[in-house]
DNA sequence: ACCTGAACACCGTTCAAGT
DNA sequence: ACCTGAACACCGTTCAAGT
């Protein structure tokens, strides 16, 4: 029962699928995955269940629909997410990009850039919303014609085709690019969980420290590799890192577009 | 409310924590996620649900354990999964192999050919037990000093130094293939998915044309990329798909291990 | 040490009833 | 058309009690 800072009533707008699923992303980052439940979403909304499920089918169209929204956010270039924000989203300046670089209306860069923008869009969503991984993962293996997976698709896919890649493979190019990034973002989400499973205080560096310690006490005749890039793991950078990854994937379809397939060849 | 058909009591052996482990893998892979409840174990081991938390922490930890049992399986080469089993694996001969390679003690073939196979091994066991995708993905973002990551990052490493890749590159490398064997495995779970929202009797094919003519209805003007890509999207097989995702990436590795790197050097 | 099973708190979902 | 809220079936987990 947490306590009552929060106002009981605010019967200010009309109940919406849309404030709905924007009050299910709150729920999901304060409170993490066990947070979404029908009662605290009827609290916040100060209405019945009943409400609810006439804006929405289920517990499971909403995980997805939260879902949905925050990869639309990410995946779309130039806008914020609105979830947090109680208010429409009026004409909001972009935030400063990290690296530097502006964001136009037709994203700037060489196709590779620009796959590496999407790339860490979505990196950086799941890194600020940890549920997002596990529910990324089971929205794609249930329903792929939902809105989620096109919409990863069509940004990777355009870059992959200006790239120059033959026609012939899109298909293949644009799906590793993808696995790539859906694997490893989710796999990197941990390092934003603050420290749920490891008490609080336990940040990001401390975090890596301690699975690369983990990883040094493994068995050294089972895991003789491990051991060894434990080290490595302990202060690597992760967006350095994920970024890497995509690069050798890019190298990879650039050689091979180019007719050289070594990899198959080498045997 | 099942039929009967089971025997309510089987107190042959003595309840275990492996025996539980492997009645939860049973339940998932013949209910689905929602199939395994403490109240269905509790009633194929007849028991009550103290017995199983003498033996287990929580429904968490016995996920965990689930999915691990499984990875064990599928990663460790010439082993085959004794999940389903009720007695106990005594010496077993492993499989045919589909590929048609004999299964030995220390696996043959290049280091390309033993990532291919460890690979596909991960993406066969996701197949053939669908739930393993999310858990997998929540696994990983969860506890990665758990022993699932060490053994899947420990099988692909070895071959990424057998594979003659300077040492300060091998955590990269390794990471590359993991992420994108996780992503494109947990994606592809699907297809192995009994068509549990689409009806039965909607096999992987269909299942295939279904996905691929959602993709072709999408709107021209957003998602012009996935509309042109839908054809081959419809006919393509995954593993084949998958393996030449991996092949992309082993030609990236092996290409910026030579000291090219275009990906970068071509801006 | 290992197991039993009633009991508890909580969950998603339904539905007759209101406006 | 949209919302209310009591009620239902079911879930994970606990714990005093047994052997």
């Amino acid at each position: 029962m947490p306590p009552r800072t929060r106002r009981p009533q605010r019967r200010t707008d009309a109940l919406s699928r849309e404030r709905i699923v924007e009050t299910a992303v709150e729920l999901l980052d304060t409170a993490g995955e066990t947070g979404l439940t029908f009662r605290a979403l009827t609290e916040r909304l100060a209405t019945g269940p009943g409400a609810i499920y006439w804006h929405v089918a289920n517990k499971g169209e909403l995980l997805g629909a939260a879902t949905d929204a925050v990869v639309a956010a990410a995946v779309t270039p130039g806008r914020s997410e609105p979830t947090a924000a109680a208010e429409p989203t009026g004409s909001a300046e972009p935030a400063a990009d990290t690296a530097g670089s502006p964001t136009a209306q037709t994203a700037p860069g060489s196709p590779q850039d620009r796959i590496r923008r999407v790339a860490l869009g979505l990196f950086d969503a799941i890194e600020a919303h940890p549920w997002l991984a596990p529910q990324l993962a089971a929205q794609l293996s249930r329903t792929p014609w939902g809105s989620v997976t096109p919409r990863i698709f069509e940004s990777v896919g355009r870059q992959v085709r200006a790239l120059g890649v033959p026609e012939g493979s899109w298909f293949t190019a644009t799906s590793a690019l993808v696995h790539y990034v859906l694997g490893a973002a989710g796999q990197n989400a941990v390092n934003a969980a603050h420290g749920r499973a490891l008490g609080p205080g336990l940040d990001r560096a401390a975090f890596l420290d301690a699975t690369s310690t983990a990883w040094e006490e493994l068995d050294p005749d089972d895991y003789p590799f491990t051991r060894a890039v434990a080290a490595q793991a302990r202060d690597h950078d992760d967006r350095e890192q994920f970024l890497a990854g995509i690069d050798l994937i890019l190298t990879g379809i650039t050689v091979t577009a180019a007719g050289h397939t070594p990899a198959r060849a080498e045997e």
